[in-house]
DNA sequence: TTAAGTGCAAAATCTTTGCAAATGT
DNA sequence: ACATTTGCAAAGATTTTGCACTTAA
């Protein structure tokens, strides 16, 4: 299935770009500037994880959040096997550098990994 | 609030101490003998993450899974800071031994964690 | 032109809540 | 006795799907 550029998608994309956290789709349809219904962001965001543009993490409060596979993925390699902190109070999402690093039993094999830390976040300890 | 012994708690305890792996609502439900509401089970396994008697891990699937604390907390000491495997073909939810060890930026503060790893398991392996 | 994207409503999942009846202590 | 537990149904919350309409290429 081909992909086209939309005015929507490229809205989407662009909330990414000036926001440092992963969004969850209340976040992101509260900072649309033009309201765009909740089947469409979840769509578009799908679709993102498809194509390797963003990355899908579960917070601990069972509500997905998205990614851009900017800071942690190069071009070629995507690995999306690093840690995820939420703070608790702002309810912010944020990709740690920090990789992960496991000493899997004898006969596991790893395919990929979901790790999110919560507690508080250097704006909300103050 | 204090608790009585019923039946039914009895029952979902006694599942959970035949079994090594963590068990979300639906295999739980599916694994007793006898027929138990949604909403009882669901109430007993909160209550039981409340009194400390299991912890709750949240699934890459976006399924909360249950397991006993026994093998992984002592008695005084609750941790459950340890990591999760969830082998993608039979389903299971394994904890794992494995302490997670990070080094949080200046600044971030941990409380919890709720980490899966996600792949096949040394039965599902062969 | 025509396949892809959008909006709306409805469905699907998983979990919680309200309330009356049953039960443990 | 009386507070806790249970079962049923209904409500909540998040995500997906169906379908007709719109739009990018």
């Amino acid at each position: 299935m081909k992909r086209r550029n939309t005015p929507t998608k490229q809205a989407v994309l662009d909330l990414f770009d000036s926001c440092s956290s992963a969004l969850n789709q209340e976040q992101i349809e509260t900072q649309l500037q033009e309201k765009m219904d909740r089947a469409t962001i979840y769509r578009i965001l799908n679709n993102f994880c498809e194509d390797g543009v963003m990355h899908k993490v579960i917070g601990d409060d069972g509500i997905n959040y998205f990614a851009l596979c900017k800071t942690c993925c190069e071009h070629t390699k995507h690995h999306h096997d690093h840690f995820h902190f939420r703070c608790t109070r702002c309810n912010q999402l944020i990709c740690l550098n920090e990789e992960i690093k496991i000493n899997l039993p004898e006969g596991f094999s790893m395919k990929d990994c979901n790790c999110v830390i919560t507690g508080t976040c250097p704006d909300c300890q103050k």
